[in-house]
DNA sequence: CTGAAAGCGCTTACAG
DNA sequence: CTGAAAGCGCTTACAG
């Protein structure tokens, strides 16, 4: 393989100047530079990883930990990933991809190994094991999912609470009285999905205040169970007007339900559902809803470790950044149907 | 951070022993082995991987190479990355996930800077422009994909050829006669995918053989235009009594379809798609499917990859891999319905 | 503005 | 069965 020994010689300079010329930490007269990046340029020569990293202590790379869990959408995981790698890349590092069933133990080996300069970790739970040894490792972290604790580490995730109230108070302004919130399954929460009872809590809350009607239903996630659950919750509460979905495979399902019972959104009822921009797209639900920004939260993660590992962030202070809630108007809201 | 000079000093040996005594390639007597292992274990010992890769020139893990095309279906994507690093880690290798637009770039820029210990590429296409550079890398790669060339290249793909044949040959046998093949979009062709073409023409050249009616259609990715193609497909050919699907939008959106025509399948249709079992269970497709076999497919890829790596493979030797075909039987295809 | 040398943390011939 | 030493390919004080 080509080395910076090589380049040095065809520039006819010493290693040192060699490194100094590409890593422009010293000034280097201009025909020297132009010499050693000629000789670059001749060789194909780039740098060897391994012994960059263990001169400089960095590697360039991030650490991804994703975590796959049952019934969860996985597809939806993909856009997180993507967000992670693409401004991973624009911002000069790579992305060790970790998916490991044992997420804690992946986390230990990748840290103590030195082989990457920060972790991100995806579908942070309510509890997650895997923080106390993100706190213990030397390198930094940066969280997609709002843990019950994120004490000393950097958090991102979407606002739910202000989510489960934008939904309520949507229709409500639009004159609904009565509403059904289709939550994840109850199982999603306990293994810690937090954000589903932030969401389906808020909401509540804020129909309470506003004196309306709000019936709160954990779904399926599986069809055709959702599909049959859907039925049954629009049989039982024939007066509410407005859906509120903060379920994948719900909304997935309900375009079918409304087919086979002759009901249009919105003329009939109103929909606000909670998922990504692209899963709205793949399955071409016509339902507005506040996209989950998985590619903007991935992103923001990426660029906040990026600051930590480059220390140009205040190394004590550490921030949980909420992303505003936004609803995409697909054209499903409206003012409630009058009943004769 | 610790060191194996640490550990060495722990345990009351020289550095040397210390790494025989871990990596077994001397042997060493059992009371050293235990004071070594011992002391790793009291001080969490884990090899420094950019030291180990600059000894070794080994590192450990395998880049894989994605490509994300427009108008693909990405969720499916995610399967062979699953594969891919389930399997890498079961055999002891990390992956390093590459998804830069210039795929060629990144192959150059990740060989060269011994990153990795071999390549995997996903998405190949027809006419894949990182061949080249892989066939000069250094490093050895698999192909998730047949290209037109793919010499001295292992690589793996589902055969598309026996998958057009066994569709038509399947409904064949049922009594169908009159058949329609959608396939995905021309441009997924003309880029390289020429999987489509492969399935196609083995489909029109069985149905030619076998003597019955095959209807081939490009069907757009993406809804509602592939429903409204649906739509007229059947109605110009209202003989055809079985629906061939190698295009997962339109498989998405049939059921919708065949509802508002008030047609069941497979009643009054017979249905066979092509798409992964992923995506079935995601949109509850009740279609009979060829499965994209991608997680095996991912795995197998890595199988023959790390062989490579060992060198417990012929190096002359290259294989094409492709995986036979298996309907699985979701009970949409039966006797054509008589007509009175 | 440039060079010789030490050091990062491993592995592995070489010598005993 | 074990140890001292060289070397992997970089970077970066140190010295000029």
């Amino acid at each position: 393989m080509v080395t910076i020994g090589d380049v040095a010689r065809v520039a006819g300079v010493s290693r040192s100047t060699a490194s100094y010329a590409l890593s422009g930490k010293r000034s280097i007269s201009p025909e020297v530079r132009e010499k050693v990046e000629e000789a670059v340029r001749s060789l194909g020569y780039t740098p060897n990883a391994g012994a960059k990293a263990l001169a400089t202590s960095q590697t360039k790379v991030i650490g991804l930990l994703a975590r796959f869990l049952e019934d969860e959408f996985a597809p939806a995981m993909l856009q997180y990933i993507l967000g992670v790698t693409n401004q991973a890349r624009e911002r000069g590092y790579d992305t060790l991809l970790l998916t490991d069933e044992d997420g804690v133990a992946a986390l230990k080996r990748i840290s103590n190994s030195r082989m990457v300069d920060g972790f991100i970790l995806l579908n942070v739970a309510e509890n997650d094991d895997r923080l106390d040894i993100l706190r213990q490792a030397p390198q930094p972290g940066s969280l997609v999912g709002l843990p019950g604790d994120p004490t000393g580490i950097d958090a991102f995730d979407l606002d739910f609470v202000a989510a489960g109230r934008l939904m309520v108070e949507t229709l409500h302004e639009l004159g609904h009285r009565s509403l059904i919130l289709v939550s994840q399954p109850e199982h999603v929460l306990e293994r810690g999905g937090a954000y589903v009872w932030r969401l389906a809590n808020a909401a509540e809350q804020r129909a309470a205040e506003l004196g309306i009607e709000l019936h709160h239903h954990f779904g399926s996630s599986s069809q055709p169970e959702i599909g049959r659950e859907l039925e049954q919750l629009l049989d039982e509460h024939p007066s509410a007007t407005g859906l509120l979905l903060n379920n994948e495979a719900a909304a997935a399902a309900l375009p079918n339900v409304l087919h086979s019972r002759g009901l249009t959104a919105p003329a009939d009822i109103s929909v606000i559902g909670r998922y990504s921009d692209d899963f709205a797209r793949t399955f071409s639900l016509p339902y507005s809803a506040i996209d989950s920004a998985a590619d903007d939260l991935g992103r923001r993660a990426v660029e906040r470790l990026i600051s930590r590992i480059d220390g140009t962030v205040d190394a004590a202070t550490t921030v949980v950044d909420l992303l505003a809630p936004r609803i995409d108007d697909r054209g499903s809201t409206a003012v409630p149907p009058s009943r004769h």
